[in-house]
DNA sequence: TTCTAGATTTGACCACGTTCAAATAGTTAT
DNA sequence: ATAACTATTTGAACGTGGTCAAATCTAGAA
């Protein structure tokens, strides 16, 4: 995302003692009240050398942002090679989320600061972020890769789980339930909800609601690219 | 919100001034490039005097908000008041808010600024906010209040149909189709397929979904009061 | 070694959101 | 009219995110 590009030895050092006194303090702090010089000083460089390496405060939270999905995708992958059941594939690709952030919420709240804002560069839904997106989404496609599904469902499904991931996301930072017991049953309970309708969806009846959904999400170009 | 309490005729006009002269700037020149000393010029009065009436910048936007939801309102309630057809009432509801924003839709991204920050007064999802939430839902609550609809349901679709709009206000402000056209059409096709799904509520079949869904969101409190 | 081009680091500086104590204007009671 | 109290207005100041041109460092070429 930001001076990932082939950086010296030494830049990459010092990339990574900023980010990781950005971290430190943000969590014992908070995102606001941490100062741009504070981390500075905290990393041994000056405020300007931090503005070298992200080019915003909130560039910091995208930085930490893509870390969990790398680590989300590692522990994905792991477990996806030794399981095959769908629902624990599923269970699993929405609970490593909230396990790896679950110490964050502060900070994961910030992702979400530009949603409103379509040209903002750090807008969650915008254009700056669609690599991280597909990334996410690819997580989901992975878990369901081994089903057989008709072709539509296979486009269909991932795109609702990511969307479905985004809006526990959200619920996660304002539950507080001991430990986001209240988000995590709603994880289940929709995926259960999913797997049952999945079953579903080959009944006669329900055909002409499914293509329905799936005309709509074509036409709100939803579905292929990355209109979102 | 800010500053309606009791006040004095003359300090109500300056409020109206600066409150005026920032909706101006902001349509003019968006709402990161105008600065408050700029509204408070335009306003005729010195910068502090623009937070003496309203405590951050983001407070103007959220006085914006609190006049689209009344005109909502208002224009809801005539339409309301002459016609009875269901899907005439949801879709008036829906696209009104639409209408009333489709010039600032800039201005109105920023509400979405602490979606993800719970305990910041402007979350717009968090308890500083509940109340113009509140208006928003009792919008739709008012639009089924004619039909003969199980208590459940009752409860469930203005809930639904708020989150709906939540979600179609968002890909509103990312459509970039003439006259944001695909999120109408999406507006259209949601409100027909939830019509659709209502029909279908009573089959036996999808008797036992219903219920799962009714008890993940009750116990995810997201039904009763203000949870979320 | 010296030169050069690029990567990194620095400190000075700016703009803007926000705060605040003090000044002023208005209103009400005596 | 005066005093007392509140609502409003003011200007000065602060802190912070961000910018920039110049300085310094690094590594390879000559």
């Amino acid at each position: 995302m930001v001076k990932n590009e082939l950086a010296t030895d030494k830049g990459e050092q010092t990339r990574k003692q900023i980010f990781s006194s950005a971290l430190e303090l943000f969590r014992e702090r908070g995102f606001d009240a941490t100062t741009m010089q504070a981390i500075a000083a905290h990393a041994g460089v000056v405020k300007s050398a931090a503005y070298y390496y992200f080019p915003s405060k909130e560039a910091l939270i995208q930085a930490y942002y893509e870390n969990v999905q790398t680590a989300q995708e590692r522990l994905c992958g792991e477990l996806f090679n030794t399981t095959r059941d769908l629902k624990t594939r599923l269970v699993t690709a929405l609970h490593s989320k909230f396990d790896l952030t679950k110490d964050d919420r502060n900070l994961l709240g910030v992702v979400f600061r530009y949603t409103g804002e379509p040209h903002h560069p750090l807008s969650c839904l915008g254009p700056g972020t669609a690599e991280i997106r597909r990334r996410s989404t690819q997580v989901f496609q992975d878990a369901i890769a081994e089903e057989k599904l008709p072709q539509d469902l296979r486009v269909l499904l991932p795109l609702a789980l990511w969307a479905l991931q985004m809006g526990l996301l959200v619920m996660f930072l304002y539950d507080d339930s001991e430990n986001q017991q209240r988000t995590r049953r709603m994880a289940d309970g929709a995926l259960n909800l999913t797997l049952k309708l999945l079953g579903l969806a080959k009944l006669a009846i329900l055909k002409p609601i499914r293509k329905a959904v799936l005309e709509l999400l074509q036409q709100a170009e939803l579905l292929p690219g990355d209109a979102l």
